[in-house]
DNA sequence: TTGAAAGCGATACCAT
DNA sequence: ATGGTATCGCTTTCAA
């Protein structure tokens, strides 16, 4: 076993010879298949696309090494800006027009490998949720983290397991990840993402994850902040929609919860699917209920169930009130206006700032609550 | 240059003492400078997280061999389920169990050297459009795309210029990318695409990119099948809104374009900005317009607009008709409920099938039309 | 100022 | 049935 190295053959007959390169290869490395050490097959045209040649190799730094007539390592240094080391301004040109010339783009598995990092943030995208308030938020998360030299990658994670989905992820060795709250991760998740290299796993969502960096966003606090609206606005026969939809769970459910814990409520969940057939049948079988308001989850579900209520002739606020959340356009547009919930959201730069201080200090896995907080607007459907 | 390789120093001071590793490798390697080469610091605890312990070496498929006492080749064919070579069952538990104790994950970017391509298909993404129909689009997409064994990667590319965008892609190597026409390129970026190895640069959108494979959805045929049926319906005096927002040129051009297309239709281009106050002063003029119907770029403009209208005391459609677009869920709520267009796109199976015959037979760069079928969606604001 | 070369991790040949 | 090992492209040390 513990035998030292027996060199059988030659350890690298390839770098065993340095320039011109040995003829060809032979039939050495016989699987990749692709690349013939010259760039162009040997004309210097650009190659005016022939019907059927295969496909040109990608270019490499040595392709650029070669057409500048320099070593790889100068070109390395030139196209990073290498600080430690002064490379002449002839030199430095020649190697830009030829990187230039060639088309040559670095290759970022080559130099995740040599750096043993990536730069990746990954965040799990499943169902995109379509609204506003989150596009606002993930592009201000981008642009922040590009700011600070990230690479964004948003990975479609849509239908994996929390397993699957850790090693998948875990396989791209994400300096970070950034879990929106729409898949959720497992304590085993996290570490297998930590194994992976990754410095920080931050999650966003109703619940704390142990082991990673969370945000918990406390849905309650929206709940909480209808119900005390609707109790102190006089309403004390609560309905709160529970949306049939699945996925919604862990916002549902602490919001309906939220709602509960305000005195003086007497709530009532009620399930609703977002359909017009849904909420014309609860409406149909709303007197018997005997609420006199509805917090409706948000405010496409307080949309669709105001319609159906009038439709029923139930008015509102009159026979009863009508609160949403989200705060999204179409609130302002219905008649009567929508009293809704407006979220606030941590802004892409504290949450930019978080990973980056996780990256380079490796800060330790905290739950930090109370960074969402709710306000009720009141319009006119209370 | 063709002298034999001089082992200066044992080629590898790593690999010559497999089991209990020479001290360190000393001040070798220094800059990654992580990595210890045993996995746990020393005992096989599995770590109780020490307060400020060097982060654990990420385990790696030699660590996987040694653990399970074969070689590195035989944990790749058991972990890849290589059918060319025959493994011993006692043998691929072993390996399986200690892959599995230690936490390995491959490493993707020293799998994408050594295989000299990735399956990845990159969707630039910039702006999230928020659009219901966009959204199912591109989980439908994502949803064929993997079960084609790619790795769907969105990379956000916000305030990218086309250059650099096409640069940081390439880095990736992606097998193919599929701009969803947010970000507009040009012949050039496509080509920088295509020499860092990707098979297919497919663009969806109102144009054709040259040297893609474009499949243009033309968007002239939605704003054609609102004009027109505004015009069956007796309509002539036709407004087009074309929303001030920037970014979504691209997609208001050709639609007005397309409404001026249908014969009988006077048409006039009315600016609106996705706000109340914007509806609202559009409302106000209206009658000095003089038009008899608008087509509202899409559901959500349309809304906005329908309000405005109605509080300024005209009536829908009596006074003017209003179509939208989109078929959104909100449009049948509205009252009265309004018309609107109903977009069909290409399907992600169509497209993940494009892709991958793309990817396999280099199937040669073409534009595709008529991807998109547009047809007018009666209800009660026309 | 530049070049030679080691080596990051995984894979698939070619031996055994 | 397994193991040794060259290789992918890039960065960076060390030597010249």
């Amino acid at each position: 076993m513990s035998q030292s190295p027996k060199p059988q053959r030659p350890t690298d007959p390839a770098k065993a010879a340095p320039s011109p390169k040995p003829s060809a290869p032979s039939a050495r490395s016989s699987e990749p298949s692709r690349r013939s050490s010259e760039p162009s097959p040997r004309s210097s045209e650009p190659s005016p696309r022939s019907p059927e040649a295969p496909p040109p190799p990608v270019p490499t730094s040595a392709d650029v090494a070669r057409l500048a007539g320099v070593s790889r390592a100068t070109v390395s240094y030139v196209l990073n800006n290498a600080a430690a080391v002064r490379i002449s301004e002839p030199t430095r040109r020649k190697v830009r027009e030829a990187a230039e010339e060639l088309g040559y783009v670095p290759h970022a598995a080559a130099r995740t490998l040599r750096a043993g990092h990536t730069r990746i943030v990954l965040l799990p995208t499943s169902h995109v949720p379509a609204g506003p308030l989150y596009s606002a938020f993930l592009d201000d998360l981008q642009w922040a983290l590009r700011r600070l030299d990230y690479t964004v990658v948003q990975y479609g994670s849509l239908g994996l397991s929390g397993d699957q989905a850790a090693r998948a992820w875990a396989e791209l060795r994400p300096v970070a990840v950034i879990s929106l709250g729409e898949i959720v991760l497992s304590a085993r998740n996290v570490a297998t993402l930590e194994r992976a290299g990754a410095k920080a796993v931050i999650t966003l969502g109703p619940v704390g994850v142990p082991g990673a960096h969370a945000l918990v966003l406390d849905q309650g606090e929206v709940g909480a902040a209808a119900a005390l609206h609707l109790v102190e606005r006089g309403h004390r026969r609560i309905g709160v929609v529970v949306p049939e939809e699945p996925g919604l769970e862990l916002f549902s459910a602490p919001r309906l919860a939220g709602a509960r814990s305000v005195a003086g409520a007497e709530v009532e969940p009620v399930p609703l699917a977002r359909t017009e057939e849904s909420a014309g049948r609860l409406a149909r079988r709303w007197r018997s209920l005997g609420l006199d308001a509805v917090y409706a989850y948000n405010d496409e579900y307080a949309m669709l169930l105001m319609r159906a209520f009038q439709d029923e002739g139930l008015r509102i606020p009159g026979d009863v009130a009508v609160i949403g959340a989200d705060d999204l356009l179409l609130g302002r547009l219905l008649r009567p206006r929508l009293s809704t919930v407006r979220i606030q959201m941590p802004t892409g730069d504290y949450l930019a700032a978080l990973v980056d201080r996780a990256v380079r200090e490796g800060a330790e896995p905290a739950e930090r609550h109370g960074l969402m907080a709710a306000s009720a607007i009141p319009r006119e459907s209370t």
